[in-house]
DNA sequence: TCTTCCATGTAACGCGTTACATGATTTT
DNA sequence: AAAATCATGTAACGCGTTACATGGAAGA
């Protein structure tokens, strides 16, 4: 019915009525972790998804030169997206850019090869950063241990992604060791 | 010079020299857990890697009803490679469509969630498995320790992906916890 | 005055998926 | 007899990115 882009859009629209101007923000702060979509994508497949009825919108207030719309979830979209949750997860595409350049760091002499893991650590660090401190600011919310407030959810997510980084950090020093105790040719 | 495809093509063929056939046998095989290719993609981008002088082909004996090509990377092409290896990674879109899913767990009734999380550790609990058996394989070849060996970069890549993948289980349970310690409504 | 923020849209282009097309050999 | 394997290509379509377009208000 919709497409991955629509179920996020109506994925946030189910947490709170946006425009597509804020949806297009919240793409980048909220859920830009694990989705990320243009305004020039976002604009049309709103209007594809009131088109198929499971989006509304009210005209409001702006300072745009176009009208500012406020969009909604309606009930069949509230439906749809709760169905797109529990299909099965057919594994999609796999196209990880970091792991195909790692795949050829055969390539490189030991310096370099130990600048590349450095790089990729220090963007782990980065990113657990940010998800603890996001999550800090979500824990803090009583709401989020209900399974059935939307905090719940944004918890659980970012601890997954905190629990992967961390492994992901572990695995960096890792190879840092294995890079300097092989034997040499 | 070469888009994201056109630098896996080549980090296979630094590997070993190919047929567009085996390279898209081995996008699914070898390099299937962090890149995916058809086969439509990858005769063109090769007939365009060539162009721009990274490959060039040897016609061979084959089955098909066109001239079988087997392509090798040039002196340039593996230059190429290696300046890919090591620019420096500005992090790319990210689309996640199971963190995506989950992000709306929310939505569903306490069973159906914990249905849905069985589902992710499943799928987990498979490629486990399956890189398992992988690395067994490689870690096996003693060129595998030796950094500047391409089994070196695929057991690296697949230890990675092994620390993820038990990081995500463990993560699994704790959200089978969380969804059961929830204090009723 | 120039830039940024608000707010919506369209157009061109590239990458990826699916389907179409060919044809011999081997396996079921 | 039908399907899969080997082996290469083209065409149509959809999604995503970048750039173009408009125009008022607020801040540097």
């Amino acid at each position: 019915m919709a497409s991955s882009l629509g179920f996020a859009l109506l994925s946030l629209l189910a947490r709170q009525e946006r425009t597509g101007y804020e949806l297009s923000q919240a793409m980048r702060r909220q859920v830009g972790y694990f989705w990320s979509a243009n305004h020039s994508q976002i604009y049309p497949e709103l209007a594809r998804l009131e088109g198929g009825g499971l989006v509304v919108h009210e005209v409001i207030d702006g300072a745009g030169p176009r009208p500012t719309k406020r969009y909604a979830v309606t009930h069949a979209g509230r439906d749809a997206l709760r169905r797109f949750v529990v299909t099965d997860p057919e594994p999609g595409p796999v196209r990880d850019l970091e792991t195909l350049r790692l795949w050829s760091i055969w390539l490189l002499d030991p310096g370099a090869a130990r600048e590349f893991i450095d790089q990729v650590r220090a963007g782990h660090m980065g990113r657990l950063a940010a998800y603890e401190e996001r999550l800090a600011g979500i824990a803090a919310d009583p709401a989020s241990r209900r399974p059935d407030e939307p905090a719940f959810a944004s918890r659980v997510t970012l601890e997954g992604g905190i629990r992967v980084t961390r492994a992901n950090l572990e695995w960096c020093d890792w190879v840092l060791g294995e890079l300097g105790s092989a034997p040499p040719c």
